[in-house]
RNA sequence: GGUCCGAUAGCUCAGUCGGUAGAGCAAAUGGCUUUUAACCAUUGGGUCGAAGGUUCGAGUCCUUCUCGGAUCACCA
């Protein structure tokens, strides 16, 4: 080919459109997007709407083509099928990787451009010698006319052709694109390449979701802007793995000598903001945390934060509810109604209930008539609740036999391995025959258990408690939120960031989004007192030597901005890649991430001529 | 980390009881001047994820490992 046309890829193609010697669509404009959304209404003036199958009259062709074909396009693209050859024509469609456009090219009128020289090539055959040569996905430009075909399909009648890049290896299947998971994470590339050029698919193709993610993430910003927030970037690498409860990465900083972690959150840099005088502030960016993976984790994430001066906890809600509407329909096209799985997901809507509330709505009653609210204002009461509501277990020979607080029951097969490690307080109150087993006699076991243990003076401090009231929500509401709802009056020990309600002095100005399950965002009353923020720190402190390796690590620093006076602001934290799984119907979070974290791929040449197989492995 | 499932041609996948490695698409060659999942004919393409074992014989059975998926545990 290299003979023919000189250098197979070239440095620059200039695409345009031409009428009556004059450019209407200039180069950058000229994507075959732009084009065919230009000439489309052309030929449907003269072509009305075609059942399957029909063909336009010959009138309507020729009365499309009249006008169509004053129209000279130069436009470039992925040869999105292989090549349609018939004889001494061929039909072919380029891809800008949104739309296609099908080019018609016929052996006699066509004519190749020699890359080296920019001239077209005299001899008559090497256009079509060229074109033979192309492979499905090279990339060409093509300069020709508009027209309409027999069948009724806009087309370009090519008059020269220009080879552009080469794709040396073989496009994925047409019809199927890459379905294997693992590939599409892995070469993402493939996948998207794939996406564009598959024929039919069901749902968004990979490249739709990563553009609603993108329309997302611009609504969110416009809105933001919009209210006069500021967008700032606050460090990556910071000395203290602090505004989160989380395991962090680390890494070392050479010339200063130092150890930096990978931010957990950027929110004690954005709250330092405020002292300074941002009122409004925010930042969309990556957060990272060193924890397993799920099909809701990834070790790096993306964070929407921001901070606004003298808003509240309910103000903050007003904002964000305001905020997300508005930016989904911005992704959705207009839709504030969603397709996740099984589920319709509102967003017209959201819910406002406190997290206490929630527990008594969401409790199983037919299953447990002896529940009574009060209940979760009791000491005893909420630690055997807590116990009583994380499922319960019984040995079986192969495994574990699950009792859920509302009756279902599963069978998780183990080895005896794994069934040494379930902590031993799962099993005092049961025996080994789980079918015998009644949830109110669980209850009983829960609480005579518990009440022997108060009774013994083991009484849980504060922070206790309020881990119990989270986990019994956990296991009894979370995944039972599949509508927009803001949890509110988190407990404040488990808050140490949040200020206090007035009213509860338990209780944190403090709330979270549940959508579908999913906690997707986490806002509050910021706190802005030094003394007390530095005895929440304390606190901490205390719960992290008594062995929580998540708690909260103490930022002096901090304290010393919110000594300068910070003023009275409410902030959230919004998981972005959570909410593009729902806008998406995604249900990993690998598949809203272009690319996200596998185990690297083995390098099976070098496992040839190294290593023996008989070598046993290390973890 | 536990459990279950998966890995076969570039892609999507079959492969029965343990007995010669298969199809469609893609690729190559030839034919065909309005096709559109083009069509017709011919051809090439494989260390069946890796290593070991059982067997006269292994894609298939067993063990270990690698990678992935689902799920549970952990974790915001």
């Amino acid at each position: 080919m290299r003979d023919l046309i000189g250098d197979v890829y070239p440095n620059k193609y200039r695409r345009e459109v031409i009428q009556d010697g004059q450019t209407i669509i200039p180069d950058q404009q000229a994507t075959i997007t732009n084009v065919t959304r230009f000439a489309r209404p052309i030929k449907d003036k003269h072509i009305s709407e075609l059942l399957e199958g029909e063909k336009p009259s010959d009138e309507q062709r020729n009365a499309a083509n009249a006008e169509l074909n004053g129209y000279r396009v130069r436009v470039a693209g992925r040869l999105a099928v292989p090549p349609r050859v018939m004889g001494k024509a061929a039909f072919v469609h380029l891809s800008d990787g949104i739309e296609r456009l099908q080019i018609y090219v016929r052996k006699q009128d066509a004519k190749a451009v020699n890359n080296d020289t920019g001239e077209t090539i005299d001899d008559e055959g090497a256009a079509w010698e060229i074109f033979g040569l192309l492979d499905h996905g090279d990339f060409i430009g093509v300069e020709g006319f508009l027209f309409v075909t027999k069948t009724g399909e806009l087309s370009v009648h090519v008059e020269t052709i220009q080879f552009l890049s080469k794709a040396r290896f073989p496009m994925p299947d047409k019809m199927h694109g890459i379905s294997d998971p693992e590939l599409q994470r892995r070469y993402r590339y493939a996948d998207l390449i794939a996406s564009s050029l598959q024929v039919e698919h069901e749902g968004l193709t990979t490249r739709q979701v990563f553009e609603r993610r993108a329309k997302l993430i611009s609504g969110m910003r416009r809105f933001l802007d919009d209210a006069g927030f500021i967008e700032v970037e606050t460090p990556m690498l910071t000395p203290k793995a602090t505004g989160a409860a989380a395991k962090p990465f680390k890494t070392h900083h050479n010339a200063l000598d130092i150890d930096l972690y990978a931010r957990i959150a950027p929110e004690l840099y954005l709250k330092r903001l405020t002292v300074g005088g941002f009122e409004k502030v925010y930042e969309l960016n990556r957060n990272f945390r060193n924890e397993g993976l799920s099909q809701k984790h990834n070790p790096e994430f993306t964070m929407l934060e921001f901070y606004c001066a003298y808003m509240d906890v309910n103000g903050m809600m007003d904002f964000a509810e305001a905020m997300i509407k508005e930016s989904v329909q911005k992704a959705t096209g207009g839709s504030l109604q969603v397709k996740y799985g099984e589920n319709e997901i509102d967003f017209s809507n959201f819910g406002r209930i406190s997290m206490k509330e929630a527990i008594v709505n969401n409790f199983p009653i037919d299953r447990m008539k002896l529940f009574k609210p009060e209940w979760l204002e009791d000491e005893l009461h909420i630690m055997a609740l807590a116990m009583f509501s994380d499922p319960q277990f019984a040995y079986a020979n192969d495994g574990l036999h699950k009792l859920n607080i509302d009756g279902t029951r599963e069978f998780l097969p183990m080895s005896e391995k794994e069934l040494s490690k379930i902590p031993k307080i799962m099993f005092d109150s049961l025996s080994s025959e789980p079918n015998f087993f009644e949830l109110e006699e669980l209850w009983n076991n829960s609480f005579n258990l518990q009440k022997e243990r108060y009774n013994n003076g083991s009484r849980q401090p504060q922070v206790g408690i309020d881990n119990q009231i989270e986990k019994i929500f956990e296991n009894i509401v979370e995944k039972k939120l599949i509508q927009p709802t803001f949890i509110i009056d988190y407990p404040k020990s488990i808050s140490p960031l949040s200020k206090a309600s007035p009213e509860n002095p338990n209780i944190a100005e403090r709330f979270e989004l549940f959508i579908n399950g999913m906690e997707c965002a986490n806002g509050f009353s910021e706190l802005n007192d030094p003394q007390e923020q530095y005895e929440r720190f304390a606190d901490q402190m205390w719960s992290r030597e008594a062995g929580d390796e998540e708690a909260m690590v103490l930022d002096e620093d901090y304290i010393r901005a919110l000594a300068y006076g910070m003023p009275p602001a409410a902030g959230i934290g919004i998981g972005i890649d959570r909410l593009v799984m729902l806008l998406t119907n995604r249900h990993s979070i690998r598949d809203v991430i272009l690319f996200p974290h596998m185990r690297p791929e083995k390098n099976k040449n070098a496992e040839k001529t190294e290593d023996a197989p008989e070598n046993q492995t290390t973890t």
